[in-house]
DNA sequence: CGACACATGTAACACGTTACATGATTTG
DNA sequence: CAAATCATGTAACGTGTTACATGTGTCG
């Protein structure tokens, strides 16, 4: 749903062509979700498919323009106007690694545990680096996307540490069965 | 990835079918993650496909089981050794949403901010609830999914947070164009 | 009996993703 | 010239999801 409706937001601002709406797909997001060309194309005939953009004709240098229709419009504004879903909650493969790893046999929660901290710990490094270089670039929109992920890592790293907090206050569990 | 994982790591303490798989699903993410039954038979249907379970025949009272072989043992086992890929960043909607909502006409961004500081505020409070049952019934095993839904809730909080401020500290600010 | 849980499955779809094909234009 | 970028598109796939069909068993 975000692809779509984030090319719709790319459209409210006139008829774009797909190549286009790529680059500032990218732009605006700070290149932190690169997005394949071909999709965008793909994206565009299911939004023409729902009739929520139009094509408008091709450009003299052979672009294809789709802009934003009535039903697009519409469309985009309800998506701003209402908060983003979270129900059911997505699922999340960490939570559902280490749920269902918790007294299973054979496998080293801990170790399992750690590795992830590794990881989450390398990224929360690398998107601080980003951020300060970014921040003397002075470039706010893809500022937003590094505080998402930031934020993000931040908690996986506290979701870890509480998760491990616990299972070491009880280190031989064993779960039913 | 996520489900096909963690019916591998249900299927790793021995023989199980699809119902059960189910019912043990959802009982050790506490319900947060209700699980269609289909999907199961799908899934199992695409495990068995890629070589990593096999049927063992039925019961006598007619339930179809299915197995772990080894190259299934192989594939949970690496998934547990391996950290969870955030490569690339997943497309996070609510970011999206923010990062092109910022300089475009039309958009009032403080309410889409407080709309959706609103609805992360609710599912704190509903999840923090849910926790406190949650800790009387003393089952360690929902209470990691909750803790990570807890995370994530409150993560979203404090990335508002920081937008709102970043906003609020440049008033008129328009992008390019 | 009727409702509900158990149990297995199929069909169809949405969305995202990759790989590929194709051609024009620009630039080192 | 060769390579890279621009530009449009198609085909195919993987995963998750819903809706539906179908039947058995159980319990009030």
């Amino acid at each position: 749903m975000s692809i779509k409706h984030g090319l719709l937001a790319l459209l409210s601002e006139g008829p774009r062509y797909g190549y286009e709406l790529r680059s500032s797909f990218e732009a605006r997001t700070g290149g932190a979700w690169p997005l394949n060309a071909g999709q965008v194309y793909t994206t565009l005939g299911r939004l023409e498919r729902d009739g929520l953009v139009t094509q408008e004709g091709t450009d003299d240098e052979g672009h294809l323009y789709y802009a934003l229709n009535d039903a697009g419009r519409a469309e985009l504004q309800a998506w701003f106007d209402a908060p983003v879903e979270r129900t059911p909650p997505p699922r999340d493969e960490l939570a559902i690694k280490l749920a269902l790893a918790t007294g299973l046999a054979g496998i080293d929660l801990a170790a399992v545990v750690q590795h992830q901290r590794t990881a989450t710990l390398a990224t929360l490094q690398a998107l601080t680096q980003q951020k300060a270089t970014a921040l003397d670039a002075e470039h706010p929109g893809p500022l937003v996307v590094l505080d998402a992920l930031l934020s993000a890592a931040d908690a996986e790293a506290r979701f870890l540490d509480v998760f491990d907090a616990r299972t070491a206050s009880r280190p031989n569990h064993r779960g039913d069965r």
